[in-house]
DNA sequence: TGCTTTTAGAAAAGCCCTTTCATAACAAGA
DNA sequence: TCTTGTTATGAAAGGGCTTTTCTAAAAGCA
């Protein structure tokens, strides 16, 4: 059932019918609800690919993410999805795993697809977008990095400042006179490194030079949390307070102390980030720093539509990240 | 850029080009270098646009949930999303908040972009489904409701026994000796009233007649756990057991019996619902129920693309969750 | 040499719209 | 009455691709 159909049966022309549906240009009362009538009697649904053959656009907007079962991602991708559809957008979700060839076989079919524009959900995407053959796909079509910074013409940014978001959680157990302080690292993104910036200088800058030596490394889940704990309990040195560099490995960490016989925050400090539901399960609630992440999506779609519709009201923004007081501090 | 130019530029025609392009009919393996070549260096990327208005299919499916953002629909979405990728198909992200009106504007726009299928993620869907208007629009795309029942032609459903699932929970309790247990209710929806039924029904075979006095209501959220929990301790009524209908509102509980100075499980057993990270965020971790959302998406897909492609193997199937035992009993 | 197969092009139809241009009808002003 | 301006409508082109059919040249084979 056609635009034709449709035109044949209420025995206008096709442009009428699409005058009507597309309520412009002047048509006669009587005729357009003659149409109107034969529309509804059909079920009648335009196609929205001939549609886009002819706007050259399907209102879609790509949504790279790493993985949408993190939270953190799945608040920023809600956030983003809900804001482009008020505006009459589709989002198309890509799991990239934070892997380059993922990632580039998406924007292969995301460009074929011509889609109106991308964000990319992660700080992952800074190190991917520096590879040649991802930046020359991205050069033509309009972009965002929620939580980064992309130097290209057809592209702006939304950075959080993470390096001043773990300063936030460092000062405030500094304050409480914690002295031995200890870092709790589970991954290598711009982010990450901003975070452990923040931590280092952060305690240099109040005397406490040794800092760059109070690093755990470990992985980005519950379980990295808790063994990064064991292992620094097990090594034997002092420690009065732990800066995690995400709420699941902070919880962890509470969990394993805990466990262990300590008492948060009596014996033992403990400062996450995200601000996310697993600080608020966490017992004690964690301290944790809220990063954001529907201000960075309300950010990056609105500089994304701004990009499409060439309307550059913005250029790129920088959030401030903020102190969430919990009990485990 | 279009075929046009490509046939023009390496000296053939459009055929010619079309044929390389999808490897179909016999093209000379030096024309078909050549032509490659030429699509190579000027980055020639067909427009899938113009390709769905000939296979009339944009190869993407639309999937529907109540809200991204709760664990247990992003572990289902994450898994359809990546299987459908798998298989060559774009995810169209939807979240309704399992509400009637914008599951159908979301459905309007997908049947206008000839959508290749449609998965409903959440037992809402169940109840939202009923609506005339939305079976009618329905009725002329390949569905597949993960966790419900649909009666349509055109449609297959991924059952999960939660009734059995919420009997595991109560057993497990009943054999610990526990009698007065008492049931965290949060919804309702098909699945919420399954998983109530099961409650009710375990207990009374087991000759614990007023279990149906034996409810919670509050909402779907850590507070919500923990309000319930206050407002027993509040009524004085004695209690021994609760089993929530999800982790988060088991967490709640968990945090709130603490906070109150009970000992779990010592003085108060609990169980959850959805084997999500929360139950093992809680400490003592949670005892839980794993719903298998993995398995779910994994039908779902699996269904819709046999539904799409006509190749139907399966019917409906249900699925029975497990028990997955934690500390909290 | 004659016949079949392979390779390639030209041309047209189709997919379903939007948009521009042209035309008809009709009312109002000169 | 004739011109001008509106309003209402249709015809046709175009958008980028696939697919099909027909033609024809080149190549392979007996």
């Amino acid at each position: 059932m056609n635009i034709y159909d449709i035109a044949k049966e209420a025995g206008v022309s096709i442009s009428t019918v699409s005058r009507v549906l597309n309520n412009k240009g002047n048509v006669n009362p009587a005729t357009r609800e003659k149409v109107e009538e034969v529309l509804e009697r059909n079920h009648y649904t335009p196609s929205a690919i001939a549609r886009g053959m002819v706007s050259k656009s399907m209102r879609t907007v790509a949504v790279l993410t790493v993985d949408i079962r993190v939270p953190h991602y799945a608040r920023t991708a809600y956030t983003i999805e809900r804001e482009l559809s008020h505006r009459g957008y589709e989002v198309t979700l890509c799991n990239t795993g934070g892997e380059a060839e993922e990632t580039e076989k998406y924007l292969r079919t995301m460009l074929e697809k011509k889609v109106d524009g991308i964000v990319l959900v992660g700080s992952v995407f800074n190190t991917i977008c520096q590879k040649p053959e991802i930046r020359k796909m991205l050069c033509n079509v309009p972009v965002v990095l929620a939580n980064g910074k992309l130097e290209m013409p057809n592209s702006y940014s939304v950075l959080v400042d993470d390096r001043y978001g773990i300063a936030l959680a460092v000062n405030a157990l500094i304050e409480k006179g914690h002295r031995d302080i200890y870092y709790v690292k589970d991954m290598d993104t711009v982010s990450a490194r901003l975070k452990w910036d923040g931590f280092v200088s952060t305690l240099e800058h109040a005397g406490i030079a040794e800092a760059k030596k109070n690093v755990l490394h470990t992985t980005s889940d519950l379980e990295g949390g808790m063994r990064a704990v064991r292992e620094l309990i097990q090594s034997g040195r002092k420690f009065s307070a732990l800066v995690c560099g995400e709420d699941i490995t902070a919880a962890g960490a509470v969990k394993a102390l805990l466990q262990e016989g300590y008492r948060v925050p009596e014996d033992v400090a403990v400062t996450g980030y995200n601000n996310s539901e697993y600080a608020r399960i966490c017992e004690p609630t964690l301290t944790t720093v809220d990063n954001k992440p529907e201000l960075v999506a309300m950010f990056s779609v609105q500089l994304l539509t701004s990009l499409i519709e060439k309307t550059d009201a913005y250029s790129s923004c920088t959030i401030q990240p903020e102190l969430v007081e919990g009990k485990t501090i």
